[in-house]
DNA sequence: TTGCAGTCAATATC
DNA sequence: GATATTGACTGCAA
């Protein structure tokens, strides 16, 4: 039903969310039948015919940038660049190349960036924009994003960290060489991957770059390289600083003197990094477990009894959500390694929703169990995180909480003060399941929403109580099949099978049927036969 | 307008 | 010095 509208009214891309791109996406490099071949190879049938056809759409994703435009930061490769980016069996090879074989990271990661040691290397203020991949194949990763399988970004990260402190790499270098990124965020990413089917497609970048990057038999070699090439500019830089004799301001601090205002007064302007005292986290967090939505009167009030800025306490709402959030993420995944022991590969596919536990410090405060939202339409959900597996948190309570839960809310539901209406709902922990006293100034900054916090949804567990890992895992039919092609892009990644549906009846009942479906697939395929479709 | 994802970058901690 | 934390920001989607 879906093929049938999109292909007889497509909107226009201008018009299409990332997530309604994608199909797009797909389709054309389907269309662009080499592509195809090279990327989503039937299994056994790599010889097989290829379609060739709609080059006009070829050319208008060639000429309009469509890959890129989900990925301004190549947008350079969109222009007739050097290599003819995504036409033909070049960009087969280099796609099935960059994936299967060595990719050629460093280098070419180094394109914008020459390596001399003469220039002042990244880690100098700009640690912008390494853009690791090959030139041409800056256009390919954002190809592999969108069609790659599911990938488990736990495993890849524990990998990668693996690899970075047994050969004694820095995050920065791997950061700003490999992924782009700053060593902050790349620090964030390692310890708290999130789930791959959580991520949008912005998101799985730095997984796919990292899983390319462990595919690089010479990775560690090239980052070595890079770190001795820093390290020589920065001993080059400051021996000449030094023999200058006026020792050279900071040449850090990022400031552009261009601008002619001496660095001084510039750094006189920046502003200070707010830090927030423990009390006033305290307060925030309380404040939070009443309602994790505040209504705007209640932010503030609460910045004002805080003496914080009004947007200081909305972006700490924001942050802690989020963080909560990731935190919910990672017990999961470690839930469901540790559930299904051995059966390894996707934990972080699998989402089984763990008991809950305490956050972790960078949450913290956050001991309360999750609460279920009872009753729920469940139409409401963060756009990432609902959106992307809603009935993972249709499904994600354990009945015993739901229980707990139930009387909680199902009286009044509404009467919730309506600020929560129609938002998301508050994430994993949450009044419900824990009503923290709330003594101080935050409680009554929430009062009024307080009052109704006991009554209204409780947050949810973005993704809770699901199957047992033996049963996720059979959801999903066996690899063996030989015309699977999101298992042929897996074998690109070298990586095992995804792991799928997360499990509730219907998704058990979709699971069987899909089974059944690949089984006489599978039959088909080996008979060669026809056969005759009656899903 | 609001919430979120993703990220930066300052700062804290190890 | 490397890594972790976290307030702030940008861009996007609903």
């Amino acid at each position: 039903g879906s093929v049938s509208d999109m292909l007889s009214r497509p909107k226009p891309w201008s018009k299409l969310t990332q997530k309604g791109r994608e199909p797009f996406i797909r389709m054309q490099l389907w269309l662009n039948g080499e592509l195809g071949q090279g990327v989503l190879p039937v299994q056994g049938q790599q010889q097989g015919p290829v379609l060739h056809s709609a080059t006009s759409l070829q050319d208008a994703l060639q000429q309009g940038c469509v890959s890129s435009e989900s990925t301004p930061k190549t947008s350079a490769s969109c222009s007739p660049a050097p290599e003819s980016p995504m036409s033909s069996s070049e960009s087969v090879k280099s796609l099935t190349e960059l994936v299967q074989q060595p990719c050629p990271t460093i280098e070419t990661s180094k394109e914008g960036k020459p390596p001399e040691s003469s220039d002042p290397p990244a880690s100098d203020s700009q640690p912008t924009t390494p853009l690791p991949l090959s030139g041409h194949s800056a256009l390919s990763i954002q190809e592999l994003v969108a069609m790659s399988p599911e990938l488990d970004t736990y495993g890849i990260t524990k990998r990668v960290k693996e690899v970075l402190t047994d050969n004694n790499l820095g995050q920065r270098l791997f950061g700003e060489t490999i992924l782009g990124l700053t060593q902050g965020s790349v620090s964030d990413l390692l310890a708290r991957p999130k789930p791959w089917h959580k991520l949008s497609l912005k998101g799985r970048e730095p997984f796919v770059r990292m899983q390319l990057w462990l595919n690089d038999p010479n990775n560690v070699e090239k980052l070595m390289d890079m770190k001795r090439l820093e390290k020589k500019a920065y001993m080059k830089r400051r021996h000449s600083s030094v023999s200058d004799s006026q020792p050279c301001e900071p040449p850090s601090v990022g400031i552009d003197y261009s601008q002619g205002a001496s660095p001084q007064p510039q750094h006189q302007l920046k502003k200070p990094r707010v830090v927030l005292a423990p009390e006033e986290k305290e307060a925030l967090k309380r404040a939070y477990q009443q309602k994790p939505y505040p209504s705007p009167k209640t932010i503030e009030e609460l910045a004002t009894q805080l003496n914080l800025k009004t947007s200081t306490v909305i972006n700490w709402f924001h942050n802690y959500r989020s963080r909560i959030r990731r935190e919910l993420f990672i017990e999961e995944i470690q839930a469901g390694s540790q559930g299904q022991a051995g059966a390894s590969d996707s934990p972080s596919a699998r989402s089984g929703r763990a008991a809950p536990s305490s956050e972790g410090d960078s949450c913290d405060g956050v001991e309360a169990t999750e609460a279920e939202e009872p009753g729920a339409t469940k139409s409401q959900g963060g756009p990432a995180d609902m959106a992307t597996a809603p009935a993972d948190r249709e499904e994600a309570t354990q009945p015993a909480e739901k229980a707990k839960a139930q009387p909680l809310s199902s009286g009044t539901p509404a009467q919730d003060d309506r600020e929560d209406a129609g938002r998301p709902r508050p994430l994993p922990e949450g009044p419900a399941a824990a009503p923290a006293p709330v003594p101080n100034l935050a409680a009554r900054a929430a009062g009024e929403d307080a009052a109704t916090s006991a009554t209204a949804p409780a947050p949810e567990a973005p993704g809770a109580a699901r199957a047992g890992p033996a049963e996720r895992s059979s959801a999903l039919p066996s690899t063996s099949a030989p015309a699977r092609r999101p298992s042929s892009l897996q074998s690109l990644f070298g990586l095992p099978e995804a792991a799928g549906a997360r499990d509730n009846p219907v998704r058990k009942k979709k699971a069987a049927n899909l089974n059944s479906i690949i089984h006489r697939l599978e039959k088909a395929a080996s008979r060669e036969e026809p056969i005759e479709w009656e899903f």
